[in-house]
DNA sequence: CTTTCATCTCAACACATCTTGAGACATTAA
DNA sequence: TTAATGTCTCAAGATGTGTTGAGATGAAAG
């Protein structure tokens, strides 16, 4: 991810309606949700949702594609990791002070590590 | 860190002149740097760049210190990795496809290790 | 083909954001 | 005190963003 992709994936989720969004399609699995189930818990009218789901896609942190009548958005997962990883690097040249309490928290969280204990 | 600081925070730095700064600052190290010598590695005029590092100091990323005649700003480094790691806790509930390859890509950049193979 | 359902597109408006330039404020030196 | 330096504040204008409502599009059912 470059600089310029950054800047948009941040702008597409330094607003409220967009990080909900994200957050609920990265709980939703790989499969997404329609776009009106999406809508109905965010209680969002049609336009101003596809709006927000417009500005996401193209911002690349979500994916889109029809299914039937509707249409399933589900979350980009690499792009997003992708972006945390962006600001690890881009913050961390030199400056452990910012990477290593982050994955230390990460850690403390429900997620396996990247070396699972097992 | 909670919702309403991320979303401060990711507003914050997705503008291309307060990333960069950020990333100046960052890199500057924990003493910082005074604002005219900010505004010109970035090329900006002192209004447009105080209008910048207000809203970076606002948004918590960082903070400054008057010192005789000028005022040093710094990265403040926990609110980074707070941000990060608020993305990281949020994006990976039940999904390691985010963090794992967040972290490995980590692994591969120059900053030490959480536990460093010394 | 017509209807219905799900979603998108468009224009309009209000509001926020970014930039600029002029000037104010605080700090130091003469 | 006066002057010089470093930074901030303010108002104005251009541009961008979020919301709404009305209507268009596309897919499936009758």
């Amino acid at each position: 991810m470059d600089e310029m992709q950054a800047l948009d994936a941040l702008g597409a989720l330094s607003q409220e309606t967009r990080l909900r969004i994200v957050r609920l399609l990265v709980t939703a699995g790989p499969d997404g949700m329609a776009a009106g189930a999406i809508g109905e818990a965010m209680g969002a009218t049609s336009s101003r949702l596809s709006f927000h789901l417009t500005h996401l896609e193209h911002a690349g942190l979500v994916q889109s594609r029809r299914e039937g009548r509707s249409i399933r958005y589900s979350a980009a997962y690499d792009a997003l990791s992708g972006l945390i990883a962006f600001l690890m690097r881009d913050c961390c040249q030199g400056h452990p002070a910012v990477c290593t309490p982050a994955v230390a928290a990460l850690a403390a969280c429900a997620c396996p590590s990247p070396e699972p204990p097992k």
